[in-house]
DNA sequence: GTTGACCTTCCCACGGTGGGAAGGTGGAAA
DNA sequence: TTTCCACCTTCCCACCGTGGGAAGGTCAAC
């Protein structure tokens, strides 16, 4: 098993090859979290010079670029791992991406509708509190359970 | 200084003191919760029993449905801490605790308007998918970049 | 050769919550 | 009284996603 020989970084560049910074540039992906994505097996190990550093292929990036893209999207590290692997599978069903996204769009749907009832109530507490000097507060008094009573 | 003489549970229970567990039901917090708060300075250190068990009495369980409610509507750890300090200070002004309630509601939209912006995107993707048995998936293409290409 | 920007690994932090191990206590039933 | 179980204590570890920073090595430009 001929172990792809490690090479120094000028000659990987000039094979179109980048390092952990510009692949970080190219992405999107800070060099912390690529580093990281590799750590919990999201990223296949990466390539490395003869001194160590990681190196980086077009093809590298791409993946990093759809990780960034499905973080934007809100989807977690466990699902991103999912479309991963139905990304690469050329003989996934678009079936099985269509009820990722859709399970996805459910807990979206639960978190928006979480944060808009604290928002509701906060409004409305906001709204009876007349913000001046005086210490009454229906706020607090709402915090702390007296408000019916 | 005759420090607080450390008393049997079964004394401070004929107090009307709660050890931990009676208090984490007593308020909607958990006993790891309640342990956590005091750790981090929320909370005053509770009292102890002369064998070391945490002993919580009315005006504890008060501050704890304060805190529970507190999260309940989205606070951070830092702005229930100014909370806090603002209804045990009895000559607050209100505005204080407004203005602080103002500001989280925008936090709120913020992250709501985050959420539903990826919502949209993610519907939109959906739509277009036909999510069959054939692999072709515009959710995959546009998380890899090809959509537009 | 020196310098400064970058890389490496390692540990620590945040928010908030939970799990669990190892050992001590409380109270009630046998 | 002894036993038993539920509870208490402290301690460490986990999640997710991200960042900060230290200590040491490397690269490239000047």
């Amino acid at each position: 098993m001929p172990q792809a020989k490690r090479v120094e970084l000028s000659e990987a560049r000039r094979e179109g090859l980048r390092n952990i910074g510009e692949a970080a540039a190219a992405s999107g992906v800070s060099a912390k979290m690529i580093r990281h994505y590799e750590e919990i097996g999201l990223l296949a190990k990466a390539g490395r010079t003869a001194a160590g550093y990681r190196i980086y292929g077009d093809g590298d990036v791409h993946v990093l670029r759809f990780i960034r893209r499905s973080r934007d999207l809100g989807f977690t590290m466990k699902e991103i791992g999912e479309l991963l692997g139905l990304w690469q599978d050329r003989r996934r069903a678009s079936a099985d991406v269509k009820r990722l996204a859709t399970r996805h769009i459910a807990d979206l749907d639960a978190r928006i509708a979480e944060l808009q009832g604290m928002r509701r109530t906060l409004e409305h507490l906001v709204h009876c509190c007349h913000g001046d000097g005086r210490p009454d507060c229906p706020i607090l008094d709402d915090l702390a359970g007296t408000a019916g009573a």
